[in-house]
DNA sequence: CTGAAAGCGCTAACAG
DNA sequence: CTGTTAGCGCTTTCAG
């Protein structure tokens, strides 16, 4: 079996003293001679023995691992928060291991299933799209094992959670768009259970009051986030009789195939309809025009989520849930400032 | 300690057999009894037992657990390939751990040796950027544990690898420019030290010498894959006496760079400058004009690693490296495609 | 058909 | 200062 790895067993058989004099002069006991110790660390660098995390794992029922569920693994959006949750859980000691829910509320019960299986500390997740029932979080809520949300989020009150400020850059969009001079100012948002569409019709809605401008329901299309139906939901906007002049996807990936359709149509970006997204990923200065785009800080997000995991690790009392909110900032470009017509 | 999880002792205990018994039950060894196996295994439902993988790990030596390893988690190529990884490991019940390199020799090696001290069963990599010493690997082929580089390979001859026909590839998109009338045709080109670069070097002369037209080292530029340096690169070739009129990028991202740059500087795309990328990412649809690039099986790529490594841990004789090479297909759209003058 | 015991690699309480 | 023992959760001989 064990050619592989050298284990206390190897050095103490070797050094002819007990597994455990070996064990405490690894981690430099006062209790043993510095002359052991010297030999032992000695061989040990030599073998280059590396404690077996399993057994201590089994021993302290600790893996040092995270679970990590996103709803999709492609997305910068997402790809960019893992980044950030693996550059600080790395500085800790810690590994993530990754699970893709594909958006499925089945395959999200089944990640965790899995993931907690594999006896990780704890998990840190975005919500698939599908998922409305939140009771398969129960578990982990009464074993205290360690949970975070980001970006979107479910009972907030009990899990914690790390989010923009979703409702203020809607408002912030909105309002841009009216100063930019559009009057007719359209959202295509999200699936209607997520807290980021809620939040963000929330600032839309707020937005339009503040210019006096009255909502329109029509001017609202909902969207699943894939391609095709953000492309749908822009055809659909398109075809009013009153046509909106200005669209605000709720994410970058959304508003690159309202651009699509809407350049497919003919029409012209921003003169014809503004465009705005939000993430503000690097292509949106490539593509033309340059997209206006509300920087959200993803790899920040994930440095977040990470801390509030560690936070929850390494705390004995069952703290109240923080709730960390990063701010956004609007980044003003070519698609949504058309020459003002006084 | 053990409240948060059920094991064969507490099923043991209540039901007033061994641990041996149970452990059986569980596996419908035929030995035990129907009676005893039935409610055995009824009760292990109903307190929801899960086998402790570490308890598992440590007696079989195997974590079912992969170590991935990738220069970068951000961009579309990576994730998308660590997408087709995570997907075929999860059907067969492993996990990933992912690690990223940052491009860094030095962070590859730490990676490495992290994930090694985590027991995984295997690595599968794609090389940073800066890695040009190799020996790091030695460890790993000499243990006989599993390893497949994906991408970017060394050591073929002893590793497994999954690429995709670089060489093939190139020299299709230097004919296609070709054809399309274009005569100065230039490359952006990764680091001299990568497969990828040298192949596709390799493919680009191929192609040149196809169509009659000579090789220009000052048509070849290099660049380090970022887009600062992939834009200095478009500058440097922009700025030549005898400007180049196509420019074929080593990836998308630098296509992007050099289309924003080739913009930038006013000129037309594909009229005065023709561009193609590789890789194809959904982007190159939405950038303007569209992006003619080579479609590169990014997905297929991850799945396609993920199985060379299950067939290295499935095998206990050392099997000759398998070497997967996947095919590519150029897209052609209107970035390389000028009106020809005849 | 079932149980006891050893061992995977490690730590920690308890002896000496 | 060092060794023995027990135990983390599990599988696998070996007894019975």
């Amino acid at each position: 079996m064990s050619k592989r790895h050298v284990s206390l067993k190897t050095i103490a058989q070797a050094l002819n003293v007990s597994i455990s004099t070996v064990s405490r002069a690894l981690r430099n006991h006062p209790d043993i001679g510095a002359e052991v110790t010297r030999k032992v660390q000695e061989l040990a660098r030599e073998l280059q023995y590396t404690p077996n995390p399993l057994a201590i794992g089994l021993l302290k029922d600790k893996t040092n691992t995270i679970g990590v569920i996103v709803p999709d693994l492609v997305t910068y959006f997402f790809s960019s928060i893992i980044s950030g949750i693996e550059s600080l859980a790395n500085e800790h000691g810690y590994y993530i291991v990754i699970r893709c829910s594909y958006e499925s509320y089945e395959k999200e019960k089944e990640c965790l299933e899995n993931l907690l299986k594999l006896r990780v500390d704890g998990i840190i997740m975005c919500l698939a799209q599908e998922t409305q029932d939140y009771t398969h979080f129960n578990h982990l809520l009464e074993a205290e094992i360690p949970l975070v949300f980001f970006d979107r989020v479910c009972r907030a009150d009990e899990v914690a959670t790390v989010v923009v400020d979703n409702k203020e850059a809607a408002r912030r969009i909105t309002r841009h768009f009216f100063e930019s001079g559009y009057r007719r100012i359209a959202h295509i948002a999200g699936p209607a259970q997520l807290n980021i569409t809620r939040e963000r019709i929330a600032g839309y809605k707020q937005g339009l009051a503040d210019c006096n401008l009255s909502f329109d329901n029509s001017l609202l299309a909902h969207c699943d986030l894939s391609i095709p139906s953000a492309t749908a939901a822009t055809q659909r906007l398109l075809a009013l009789l009153s046509r909106p002049d200005a669209i605000f996807g709720v994410n970058d990936t959304t508003a690159f195939a309202a651009m699509k359709e809407i350049k497919r149509q003919h029409l012209r970006i921003p003169d014809d309809v503004g465009l705005v997204g939000f993430t503000d990923e690097f292509h949106a200065t490539v593509v033309n025009p340059n997209l206006t785009s509300v920087m959200h800080p993803t790899f920040e997000m994930g440095r977040e989520a990470a801390l509030l995991f560690l936070a929850q690790v390494n705390t004995k009392i069952a703290l109240p849930p923080r709730q960390t909110v990063l701010t956004t900032q609007l980044v003003v470009r070519e698609s949504s400032t058309k020459a003002l017509v006084e």
